[in-house]
DNA sequence: TTGTTGCAAATCGTATACTATTTTGTCAAC
DNA sequence: GTTGACAAAATAGTATACGATTTGCAACAA
């Protein structure tokens, strides 16, 4: 026994919320998780408190962790930050980047454009914007973009399949490329802020009409 | 018994790791920390936890958990964050800014300017640099410019005591000010960002001569 | 029906107790 | 004096146990 009960349940938990297969709301019984686990409630709740602090989770006193639910407002704060985040992420990126980053990321939007399924969507978009990102070396960074990425995707989830489509997403993506290419870092950061911009937009209409 | 055994210790140990009364590296005992609360070592081990995930402590397996030490390539990623996220705080605080703000920001200088102790400036800088941010009105972003000021301080702490003085920071500060003042949020983001610039070339120079 | 009261069950929070691992100290061999 | 082996102490990690709080439900009164 004793080997680190606790980080298999905060990986689980975590990869479920971020995937949306826990409602917003719905309870984590200690209890029910530990028996699932074979361990008992200890590290079930130190793993509870770890996602409390990124803000997946809330506790309520003796009545335990759910999942976090965010407010409209908070979730436009969010994007606010992501502005900030990424916007950074990509300036610092782009001198680092070499032929084969640019490849890889034409490639992955060629793929992307391909997919029909909404559900990939997603997931496809949050890939192409850590391409992006990735040769910019600031491990902080990443993770800070990772976890907010993880916070907000409750909205964009539902956001993807209704609001914005693929081409209008599609043609800005190929845009910031460019411009990343063309190492013209004021008009890719320029370019990025817009599209975050919009997608906050979005956000913005779809809770106005009661998301 | 049972209220909330471990948020007492949550505060007490980030308080005192921000302060920079418990050196980076040094063990946190759990036995001893829970006597010290009069508590089990449970509630110590979530608050421990909790540290963890904001990367003021760190944990070895069996050895428990101890002050995280940056390295000097960590405090210089961390201060590029820090230009994303403060510039980011700056331009959605001034459109918001009111008369009484401008007021208290300048009192706050004056009396900066007039401290002697060298001890103090690390905090009244903090303060000034939240006095701009605020009016943001973005919690979360809030919270974070907050969690990285601690993350930073002890590298800052050293900083501010050998390498930088009082003259160029406080020239600085009054200029964003005034910029804010004008409501000239480009030239205002702008100094902001040489100035964080600057702390970052400082922490550069005082890490190569071996800090 | 509606609202209240009073259990009983479920669930939480943490102290205690036990095991596993690491660290420290001792002593003999070289 | 240094090194290695091993026992003892210290410390970490987790299961079990138990009191405290909340929740669900039934019985009853208005």
């Amino acid at each position: 026994m004793s080997y680190a009960a606790a980080d298999p349940v905060y990986e689980d938990i975590r990869a479920m919320i971020l995937a949306g297969e826990l409602e917003p709301g719905s309870p984590l019984r200690q209890d029910e998780i530990a028996k699932r686990f074979g361990i008992s409630k200890i590290p079930v709740r130190e793993a509870l408190r770890r996602l409390e602090v990124e803000s997946l989770v809330t506790f309520e006193r003796n009545k335990g962790a759910s999942v976090r639910q965010y407010s409209e407002t908070e979730a436009l704060q969010l994007l606010d930050i992501r502005i900030a985040l990424e916007c950074r992420a990509l300036e610092l990126a782009i001198p680092n980047m070499i032929a084969s980053d640019f490849n890889d990321m034409h490639a992955h939007l060629a793929d992307y454009a391909k997919r029909t399924e909404v559900a990939e969507w997603s997931a496809m978009n949050t890939r192409f914007h850590h391409m992006l990102y990735e040769p910019c070396g600031n491990k902080p960074l990443l993770n800070m973009i990772n976890d907010l990425q993880g916070r907000l995707g409750q909205f964009l989830r539902v956001l993807v399949s209704t609001a914005s489509g693929l081409e209008r997403p599609m043609r800005e993506h190929e845009d910031i490329l460019e411009a990343s290419k063309a190492a013209d870092v004021d008009a890719a950061v320029q370019l990025l802020r817009k599209h975050i911009e919009t997608t906050k937009k979005e956000v913005a209409a779809f809770l106005r009409r009661g998301g």
